[in-house]
DNA sequence: AGGAGAAAATGATCTTGATCATAATTGATC
DNA sequence: GATCAATTATGATCAAGATCATTTTCTCCT
């Protein structure tokens, strides 16, 4: 009996993540249908079945529950464009094929996009699922940029996470312009980071006119 | 004497530039006291000598709060990184004169400024106020930019704008990393953005050693 | 099985940002 | 100066996130 219920996790462990599974997807419902400010926690409270109180239990408080929701979204996303990077050839295109699904995503409803990057990009306190997912993607751009040093696409003397960093500024930037600020569409978006990944590659500074420094 | 008024701007007018001026004094020194999300509506109200609901009268919420103790703040800050700037002869140097600034400024309250750069950075309603303040920023390291291509630092094939583009990235970037996510300190934020500026100048693109064929 | 103690759930309650009907103030007009 | 419309101020009130004392549920031990 008691091995059972520790396999099982006892009945406890059972309910407790059958709760959180409901909040979950009564979080994602209802913030698909009005949105993440426009949706109460009284709202997802009911729709998952618990009391006002119980959700406070699960989520430290109601941005949590925009990691939650968006935890297995990441995941999915990350592997659909990792897995596109790989079959590009070209640099900057395997950067925008991963970027570029995230944007897509963030397309699909950019009034929730806003809340969710906000506070992916200013979270309070480290959620752990969260700065975990961070890392994995740093570590996988990181290793893209291995690559293409490997293959001689890019300089070989600059640790990959120092490029990995530079390249997530300019998708940073163009996420937060487009989201955030509202300066530019999403077209701008997309077309502004690719713009600007080809000038991180190519440099600013001027360099002695010779020959062949192919363009 | 409605001569006298109009100059004055009446009375009306008058009273309603004291009472913000008495409201933005209050909200500072509450927002130095105890911080931003600690203070209450309520308490800025009674400091500033006015109704609950006078508050709303003159700023749209609580946020925008912020902005109205920022904006004096920000242009000095401004200014002061305008000249040390022009006191450089490096543009590395130059941009981090001035961005540098702003990290001291932030420095002196870190969580005030990371609300502050959050709503900054995802302002709801275009705040005119910090709308036009962006864009002079934005104008001035485009003018920094513009003058390194006329002395031949930078390539002079490239909008000035674009330029600054990719520079605000990194320096969004690493204030983020610093204020938003706490993954670097102070120090680390800015010898990150100083080495991703050089890394700027500079470029990710392998070049042929010699004068060899490129790709 | 039964009961003690721990863990979890609950909804009343608190806090605080924001709203709104009402009241006070201002300035034009006679 | 009195009247009246328009503007501005006010605090009661609302809405919603979060908390907390109380109740319910589960687990373990005899």
């Amino acid at each position: 009996m008691s091995e059972v219920a520790e396999i099982a996790g006892g009945l406890r462990e059972r309910n407790k993540r059958e709760k959180l599974t409901r909040i979950r997807a009564a979080a994602r419902a209802l913030f698909a249908k009005r949105g993440f400010e426009a949706t109460t926690a009284r709202e997802i409270c009911e729709r998952a079945g618990i009391g006002t109180g119980t959700l406070f239990l699960y989520v430290r408080d109601k941005r949590e529950l925009l990691f939650l929701t968006f935890e297995e979204d990441a995941r999915r996303i990350f592997a659909e464009g990792s897995s596109a990077a790989m079959r590009e050839r070209d640099f900057v295109a395997q950067l925008m094929a991963l970027f570029g699904r995230f944007i897509a995503y963030y397309a699909r409803d950019p009034a929730h996009a806003k809340a969710l990057v906000r506070e992916l990009f200013f979270r309070e306190h480290d959620s752990s699922l969260m700065g975990r997912l961070t890392l994995e993607f740093g570590a996988h751009v990181a290793d893209l940029v291995a690559k293409a040093q490997a293959r001689g696409a890019l300089r070989a003397d600059l640790a990959p996470m120092l490029v990995a960093n530079a390249l997530f500024a300019h998708y940073g930037y163009w996420i937060q312009g487009w989201l955030g600020a509202g300066l530019v569409s999403r077209e701008g978006a997309e077309d502004g980071l690719r713009r600007t990944l080809e000038l991180q590659l190519d440099g600013l500074r001027a360099r002695p006119k010779k020959k062949g420094t192919a363009r």
